[in-house]
DNA sequence: GATGCGTGGTC
DNA sequence: TGACCAAGCAT
């Protein structure tokens, strides 16, 4: 079996079988693509569309993200989660004004320099904008690829350089074609051949499935602990953050301790906050976000 | 390479 | 019902 083989059949029931999403429309600029594939970094689709929408016609380029503030972002972020997300698409309007005129590049290692923008999106940019081909492997591709391809049950924990190498052995030579073969992928992976009850009656590979020839073996190595949330600094974040977020200006230090009882816990998440520069002091025991501008006429 | 980083949905 | 999950990145 040859690597096309997989490639083919994917692009093919992806041509027939892919979701409707407006990142994935004929002519989405790729100012819209990176905004999508930062949305989309640990959040799940249905989540990220609206949010989509919103950011978009807000700021259609990033020229009209880079002159506004980092609170601006951070709001508009809502509750989509991980908002050093926001700051960081900021980062990169900034940063794409200043070093590129204002258009997302096209070179990927001009790519990998944007914060926030490493293997993954990078390349998920050069090939879904720019048409390049690349390989581009999320946790949905490398678990396809590990499967289909090799016939493990499943990836490893992080993506590693041969999770690249073997992705990219898949790819047909044409660009375009590459980058729809790794849209493709990234579907089956993400409606297929899922992670916890893949659907192989509905897989268009199946027939030359190596984790199906194998009779779809379980995974034995150790897995990663699930993260806890429920009292952790990040609850306590996030809590914080919710109220400077849904405030207008500045927020007196006092409204934020009612957000956490324990009060060690509490400065340590806002002194990591104002560490990620997502919070800023705002003078006279005030908070607020990022950037913000004063509300006129003072805080009283 | 292991950790920290949000939030809400699913079974 | 609470463990587990969902298109990663930076350190």
């Amino acid at each position: 079996m040859s690597g096309t083989d997989l490639a083919d059949a994917a692009i093919e029931w992806f041509d027939a079988n892919a979701r409707d999403l407006p990142w994935r429309a004929p002519g989405t600029s790729a100012w819209a693509v990176l905004v999508s594939e930062i949305m989309l970094q640990q959040t799940p689709v249905a989540r990220v569309l609206p949010a989509y929408h919103a950011w978009l016609t807000r700021w259609p380029k990033p020229a009209d993200l880079a002159v506004d503030t980092p609170a601006e972002a951070i709001r508009m972020w809502g509750r989509l989660g991980y908002p050093r997300r926001a700051m960081r698409l900021h980062e990169c309007a900034v940063a794409i004004v200043a070093r590129h005129g204002g258009e997302v590049p096209a070179d990927l290692d001009a790519l990998l320099a944007l914060p926030g923008v490493g293997a993954y999106t990078a390349r998920a940019v050069a090939a879904f904008a720019y048409g390049q081909r690349q390989p581009v492997v999320d946790t949905n591709v490398r678990r396809f690829v590990a499967r289909a391809s090799r016939g493990k049950a499943d990836a490893g924990p992080t993506t590693t350089p041969a999770d690249l190498a073997d992705a990219e052995a898949l790819l047909p030579v044409e660009p375009a074609r590459a980058a729809r073969a790794s849209a493709a992928f990234m579907e089956l992976g993400a409606v297929v051949c899922t992670a916890r009850a893949p659907r192989c009656t509905d897989c268009p590979v199946v027939a030359i499935c190596g984790w199906r020839a194998e009779g779809r073996p379980t995974p034995t190595g150790p897995t990663r602990r699930p993260q806890q949330y429920a009292g952790t600094d990040r609850q306590v974040r996030g809590l914080l953050l919710a109220v400077l977020r849904e405030a207008r200006g500045p927020v007196p230090g006092g409204q934020l301790d009612l957000v956490w009882a324990d009060a060690v816990q509490r400065d340590r998440a806002l002194r990591s906050l104002l560490d990620d520069g997502l919070v800023s002091p705002a003078g006279e025991g005030l908070f607020a976000l990022a950037g913000e501008a004063p509300l006129p006429g003072g805080h009283r």
